[in-house]
RNA sequence: GCUGGGGUGACAGAGCGGCUAAUGUGACCGCCUGCAGAGCGGUUUUCCGUGGGUUCAAAUCCCACCCCCAGCUCCA
């Protein structure tokens, strides 16, 4: 069975061949780091780990890039305005690469704690400084950019002519309409030969901290070129995966894939499948700073353990425009809580003679993995391990041997999702756990004796300091709720 | 205007030509339990934006219409 993929290259599922056997290489764009993670973004890397863990999991070796933009997004016109960082930092009254510094190091632990797999390389845009003037001298040999003013722009009507612009997103370029956003000034169209081009390298004025010598200028690299140079660095001119949000069908990808083609004046494509993530929306509108429907990573986990918050993300497509709120994390802790509970109760049982669950065992294996070679339906997945939940509940008198196995099987196809299941949630603290364990054999005691009331108190006042104390056949149990 | 994605039960959300339309949440009822929790079973649930058409058969395909969201040079 093969993986089939939504194709922003070709607006169609496609079934997914890797260009080296048994290797799949992917970038991801990463994110601009002058600020915190917020779902969103947290949303959006989560699709790309789980792409990268269910190639894993069906046996590819896989290599993945994202990467980190410290330079060279800007917050005004498309090519003109301050770097985001540089004002970031100068309202926090840092460096701009102290501010980087710091944001850097919390987004690597929010990323671990959200149990993302690591990538293999996150390269950071100015550690490439070099590589993107190489790139810029390439285009302009090859022919598609201009100098102008010590700027350099990168001609799109001619690019257009040879190889076809955007590509992405089913449009060409007729259908893209001048300024819709608002955002282009009237400088810029003067010093650029047609409206569509894009800047490479943009000559920076004297206020601007952020800039670097070049041929052309003291100046800084345009914001689609580090993804251009870094993918084509670390994983070569042609590759198989290029992840994004929405946002990025254009015009940065359309930009880059561009800038590929050009730096290495190539015929074919340098990029097979071109994959995009939906944006979520908070109570169903667009998240937003100024709407102040905002969350960031940090504010979640806050409030939700990170396995509750992947829970979510893989209840949700990746493709789709998915509303998050409160409830929808709460529903989501019910789902992980549903399967810890069947979990606990495999623990708990000593099994029995029935063998009936054997069969559910490549039952799920092979549905999970039906759902997911349909362009990752996280969400059928799901349903699947909820159904199979059921199948384990109701058979809980199967031999040990199967039940653990049944367990063992699924720890790992919710671990495919990124859900950490296995996490032992016990207190931490060996002293607590024996005096829990010695009141409850009081209770016990007090059960037998039929004095319940006190019995009820115990377990009532372990439940307020977050233990959830459980009566059954074998006995009573607890866990931190 | 153009481009893309949608409209499914109280809610969230799969299904995209044929099984009684998944799964979760909520509500209610039952089993189990001293009680609770967990678990199991049942009800809410023959329903798929509207109107036509194709077909032995349509939520799924075609046509028309209505509505929603997103993008069209800051953004995951």
């Amino acid at each position: 069975m093969s993986l089939k993929i939504y194709n922003s290259l070709t607006n169609q599922k496609e079934e997914f061949e890797p260009m080296e056997k048994d290797l799949v290489k992917i970038y991801s764009c990463g994110q601009t780091i002058y600020d915190d993670m917020h779902v969103g973004n947290a949303k959006t890397y989560a699709a790309w780990d789980i792409l990268n863990r269910y190639l894993s999991w069906k046996g590819y070796e896989v290599f993945h890039v994202m990467n980190i933009t410290d330079v060279g997004h800007l917050t005004d016109d498309a090519d003109r305005g301050e770097d985001k960082v540089e004002k970031a930092a100068r309202e926090k009254h840092l460096e701009p690469m102290e501010l980087v510094t710091e944001q850097v190091r919390k987004w690597y632990r929010e990323m671990d704690e959200l149990n993302m797999k690591r990538h293999n390389v996150i390269p950071r845009a100015t550690g490439h400084m070099i590589e993107m003037i190489e790139a810029v001298k390439e285009i302009i040999n090859n022919g598609f950019a201009y100098e102008e003013n010590g700027s350099v722009y990168f001609d799109v009507e001619k690019f257009n002519e040879e190889h076809g612009y955007p590509k992405l997103g089913g449009r060409t370029l007729d259908h893209l309409e001048t300024g819709a956003g608002g955002r282009v000034s009237e400088e810029e169209l003067e010093e650029k030969r047609s409206p569509y081009d894009f800047a490479l390298w943009i000559k920076a004025d004297s206020s601007h901290i952020m800039k670097w010598p070049s041929p052309w200028s003291i100046g800084y690299p345009g914001w689609h070129l580090e993804c251009s140079v870094m993918g084509i660095k670390y994983l070569g001119k042609k590759f198989d995966f290029h992840t994004g949000g929405v946002d990025h069908i254009f015009p940065h990808h359309p930009n880059e894939r561009a800038q590929n083609i050009a730096i290495k004046d190539m015929d074919e494509e340098p990029i097979n499948y071109w994959i995009h993530s939906e944006h979520i929306t908070v109570e169903g509108e667009k998240m937003s700073k100024s709407k102040g429907n905002f969350y960031t990573v940090a504010d979640l986990l806050n409030e939700f353990e990170p396995e509750v918050i992947r829970t979510f993300f893989a209840s949700i497509h990746y493709r789709s425009q998915s509303d998050f709120s409160f409830r929808s994390l709460v529903e989501s802790r019910k789902k992980l809580e549903r399967f810890q509970n069947t979990l606990r109760n495999i623990e708990e049982r000593e099994g029995g003679n029935d063998v009936d669950l054997e069969e559910d065992i490549p039952w799920i294996k092979d549905e999970f993995q039906k759902a997911m070679d349909n362009d990752l339906n996280t969400p059928l997945a799901m349903s699947k391990l909820l159904e199979f939940c059921n199948k384990v509940n109701k058979n809980l008198n199967n031999e040990k041997p199967i039940l653990e196995e049944a367990k063992q099987t699924l720890v790992e196809l919710l671990g495919v999702l990124g859900i950490d299941i296995k996490k032992e949630k016990k207190t931490k603290n060996i002293e607590a756990e024996s005096h829990i364990d010695l009141l409850l054999e009081i209770r016990e005691k007090l059960r037998e004796k039929g004095e319940y009331e006190l019995a009820d108190h115990i377990r009532e006042n372990l439940k307020k300091s977050g233990i959830s104390v459980e009566d059954s056949e074998e006995g009573p149990t607890w866990y931190v709720s």
